[in-house]
DNA sequence: TTGACATAGTCCGATTTCGTATTAAATAAT
DNA sequence: ATTATTTAATACGAAATCGGACTATGTCAA
């Protein structure tokens, strides 16, 4: 059983995670090209961690996006050479996507000027209240996704 | 001067962030009518709050979007009668969005709904986490808040 | 007052996102 | 082996989002 003020802050914890979300993808699309939207970044950087690549389907889960959005958004990092796809090796349905050596130091070169950007923030604020909240935001999401289907 | 590791949580807090986001906002859109988005509900939660109502400028300031999109969900959810637009008092190029009593009770449903989808997460989590955590999202969000300009 | 500048909102076109339906390949059942 | 079912990706169309240009109103300075 949850009190009254306990929903109150469940509730105001997503508040807040909307919009510190909302606050970090517009400056992140501010630096990035074109109309690329942050889940395109994030995808890339999800690839660049992964150097054996993963399936649309598979990325599309990650990221709780419809599989035809990612459909668009690998069309999009392919045609500007931050990704490659190629048929999957044993499944003739499926592909493989993986993050080029272009890619990857696009997104090395955004996450150093998004560090330079943050750089006023992060010296008043101090790395503290992120690595305190860090193990909470990790239990909290490790629940959210278990729960899906 | 920011640690190395430090930089690793502080960039970890964002993947966490965003994806608490994204699994919150799949999750609620599926209970939404039609294609209204979390970012539009989320409006009519902001005006529910504020019975004076605000104006289109300060609310895509509030949700950090285009004012351009502001227009365009304005219009949605006018279309849906959740919120009336009327003419500024004092200020003929601006406008006044407030939300509606129909406004009103479709959010309350909705969001009795969310509870309803969350109960089980909540009961393995508790409300400790979310409690936890909040005090530091807030600080956090109030930083980058004020870097804006 | 009047003219320059700033501000609020909208129109338009381009792109993104996404639901539905379709195609092709893999798997299961008989 | 053949058929039915499931699964992965995409084509297509509709709606959302957003940048740039534009209009109308307000503000400020001379």
């Amino acid at each position: 059983m949850t009190s009254d003020d306990d929903q109150q802050n469940v509730s105001r914890f997503f508040t807040e995670v909307g919009i510190i979300q909302q606050l970090i993808s517009t400056k992140l699309e501010s630096l990035l090209p074109g109309r690329m939207s942050a889940t395109q970044f994030g995808i890339l950087g999800h690839l660049s961690r992964r150097p054996d690549g993963e399936t649309p389907l598979q990325l599309s889960n990650a990221f709780q996006v419809p599989k035809t959005s990612m459909t668009h958004m690998l069309s999009v990092l392919q045609k500007l050479e931050f990704v490659t796809i190629e048929p999957h090796p044993h499944d003739g349905r499926s592909k493989v996507a993986r993050a080029t050596e272009k890619g990857q130091q696009f997104l090395q070169q955004c996450l150093m000027q998004m560090g330079k950007e943050l750089a006023p923030v992060m010296s008043t604020l101090t790395a503290q209240p992120f690595t305190e909240a860090l193990p909470h935001l990790q239990r909290i999401r490790e629940a959210l996704d278990a729960e899906r289907d």
